[in-house]
This record gives C-alpha cells, sequence and structure tokens, in this order.
DNA sequence: GTGGTCTAGACCACC
DNA sequence: GTGGTCTAGACCACA
C-alpha cells in the first residue's frame, strides 16, 4: 500500500488521505479485514499529524468502509462494504455533472468522456495486489 | 439561464456558481458572446456578495470561458472555447479516479459507471435552447 | 439558552455539549432556524476549546440537527428535523435495555419505571421558551 | 447465561460486561448467590483480556451485585440487593433526560417514549427462566 | 501501545 | 468575522 501526499495541493491532506485509501480498498491491495497502520504510525510515516489521519479514518468509518476493533485496531470493513446508496448516487451524478459541462465545454465528445471514464476505472480497479504493467 | 445556489453546500458559493455557468455553456444555454448580468446586478439577483459573483467570473476568465470588457461588460467567449489542454486532462482523470475508486468500493460496476458518466454527460449537454429562449 | 458544563465528568465536554444542545431543542428553548453562538464565541463563554465546540457541531450537523449556513453561521436544522429512524430507535432501546436493567436490579417496578421516563420526558420538553413553574 | 460482546462497539468492553450481567441478574437468568465463571474462565471463554473481566467483577462488586469470596469465587449478591438510591436515581434521571431529548427532537411522543420504555422494562425482565436451565 | 479527548495556537478560504 | 484545516503536545481509558 502506497500513500503519496501533496502537501502544497489545495485538497487537504485528510482528503487526499481518504482518496488515497479509497482507491487501496478498490484496487484490491487492502483486503477486507486488513489492518490499517495506527494513527500516530501513519502519522509519522507521512511526516503529517496523528490528528489528520484521525480525521480522515473518522471518516472512513462513517462512511462504512473502515472499522474500529477494540483489539485489532483499525481495519478494513470486513463485513460487506456500504452499497450504492441513492444519496451516494446522488452525489456522484452531482460531481459527474461537474466534470462533464466542463469537458464538454472544452471540446470532449460525450463519447470520449465515457471512454475515459471507462479507462481510469479500470485503471484505478485493476491492479489488484500490486500487478503493474 | 437558471442558477441555484445551496448556501448550507460545503462547496463554496464561488464554485457552485462557477459550476452552474460552465454548465449553461455546455448546455448551449449561455451561447458564445451572450451577455452575463454585471457583478453587481447578479449579486444583488443571488442575494449574495459582490466579491462572490467577481470571484467567479475572474476564474472564468482565466480558464478562457468569459471575457470581462469595460464597455459590454461580461460575455460568454467569442472567440473559440479552450480546447482540452493536458493539464485540464490530468485533473479530470485525477477527480474521476477518486469517483470512480468511491464508486466500485460500494459495488458498481465498470459498465455501470462508464454508462453513468455518459447519460450525465448526455443530460447536462441535451437541455439546448430549454431554458432561456 | 442554558448550557452548564462538569468538567470533572467522565462524560466528555463534546458530548455534554451535545446533549445540552439536543434539549435545547426538544425543550424549544432553541427554534428551528435560530441562530448558534459561533464556535469560537461558545468557547470561549464556556471556558473551553473552540475544538471541542467544533465536535460537538459537526456531531449535531451529520446527525441533522443543525446546519452550518454559508451565511447565518451555525443554525438549528430550519428544514424538518431527522425522524425517527429505526437506527436511532435501536439505540434509544439498547440504551434504555441498560438503564431498565439496573433499576429493575435495584426493585424499581415497570411502572415505577414507566412513569420516571414519562416524568423526565415531560420535564424536558415542557419548558419550552424557558417558563418554568 | 448468554454474554455477546461486540468487539466493534464504542462501548468498552468491561462495561458491555457489566451491563449483560446486570441484565442477567435482572431477568432472573442470575439469581441470587448464584456462582459465575472465575475471572480467567471467563476471560477465556469470551476471548478477552483478564484485566478487562476483573473490571467488570470490581464494579459490580463495588455497586452490590456480585459478592467476590477467595473460596467459593464470584457469587451473584444473597444478601439482598441494593436499593433505589438517591445517586441512582439522579443517575437514571440524567441519562433519561438526554434519551428524552433526543427522541422529542426526532418527533416521539410522550406516549411513545413512556411506551418504549414500559416495554423494553418488560422484555428485559421478562426473560425468566429461558436462558439456562 | 491503541484510539479518544482536550488544549493552544496558527493559517487560510470564504463572505 | 466565520468555519475549516493543520500542527504540537498532553492526558486518559482501554486492552
Amino acid at each position: 500500500m502506497f500513500i503519496e501526499l501533496d502537501l502544497q495541493s489545495e485538497t487537504p491532506i485528510y482528503a487526499q488521505l481518504v482518496d488515497q485509501i479509497v482507491e487501496g480498498i478498490a484496487s484490491g491491495a487492502l483486503q477486507p479485514g486488513d489492518p490499517l497502520p495506527s494513527v500516530r504510525r501513519l502519522a509519522e510515516d507521512l511526516g503529517i499529524n496523528l490528528h489528520t489521519v484521525n480525521k480522515s479514518y473518522n471518516l472512513l468509518k462513517q462512511e462504512g468502509l473502515l472499522q474500529v476493533h477494540r483489539k485489532k485496531g483499525v481495519i478494513v470493513q470486513p463485513d460487506g462494504m456500504p452499497g450504492l446508496t441513492e444519496a451516494f448516487e446522488e452525489k456522484l451524478r452531482r460531481q459527474l455533472r461537474s466534470l462533464a459541462a466542463a469537458a464538454a465545454v472544452r471540446g470532449m465528445t460525450e463519447e470520449a468522456f465515457a471512454q475515459e471514464s471507462r479507462s481510469v476505472y479500470r485503471n484505478t480497479i485493476t491492479n489488484r495486489g500490486g500487478e503493474q504493467r
């Protein structure tokens, strides 16, 4: 599991962390039940504050992607992932709408946009376990 | 051209404004050369701060989607929209990656994701002519 | 709106704050749409850290009892309260079970327990607007 | 006597244990004088730490619900349960207040709340004899 | 050692 | 001025 943060980015660090962990789960690099580093450990490894890591973990916990287990520490949700709620789909659509509009204005066709989405999805989910070609 | 702001959204007002204008251009509701309300006017109509509208207009001007003339006021870029720069594509991919991962984790298939993208694009760009005239 | 914290209590400050605000809403002392003090202001008034207040506000926000409004600041949910979800009822039952068992063991009858619940409910919700008799 | 622990609950394990034992006594599954498993034994059965069980037993002993003998081991208080002290009633009221407010805010009526309390009490205390013998 | 809580003090984006 | 974010450093309950 590789985490890269851009401390200069305008997207907050905790959000980047959330994204990367979600991508890790999506790609299969993080399997259900897998333990995550302790907040302190990860914070130190990444050179950021433990509260920042904590915030990310908590967000993912309340989204149902992580569990805080009394004995095992923080682990990837083992009891089945959240599922496609209406709320999530709405949020997804809202964000896609913004991206689609920006792309369309710059001349990207519907076909190209759909293709790009597909390709990004595939790349994200494909390198399960760390294969890389 | 219809603008709706959600004052309790997490996305800043200026960004919502930018999005809505971009969507207006993408959908054709706003045609190249079309005038936009003056900063003052729009701010009053929407009940928001002058600075906020100004910020949105300036961002769109920087991106090449609007022109700001001292005399004609603000108009939609008449001299051709900006193209698909590498920078834009990179930004697009980065955001799509985050969405794709979140969708994948919740069980959305590649096909469904691509289809959703296509459908959102179509809905965004399709409302041509229905809005204003 | 009167808030009293017990800094020595074992229940965390942020939780006490949450409780008191909920009670304020239940009693009608806080009406939908009413503004709450800014995090800094309330923190100073209560002599606690602004992060602690922030945490309470955020919890209440994600429960749907508060809104963070871009212009009005933090306000009591004006668009209708959350409603009785199954999750809430389950949580309620779980906590009642624990209380009921402790009460029963100490000899409190079913009637007394139900009566106590009713009476506490009434006292909580009754002094709407601050009447007090 | 059946004990179920939720290792990813927010309530600490020792507190869950205390609750379950109290409920066992309330329901009659555990009768005055009945023996409880030794600390070591229960810890092993539940797969938790010795200290945790110990803490629970000690709390219950302090509250007067258990007796700990060097020879007989741990037994349910045979010499009469503690009564309804003012301190207990105060604690009960404080917790009920919090629950009542949360319920009221979500639209639960006084009647429904009292009824829920009564019903939970009854269910808790009613399962007499069905558990163990 | 773990997460949870709290404090103090700082910067920033937004309005 | 507001809330949001981040840091640093501390204590505690839990296991």
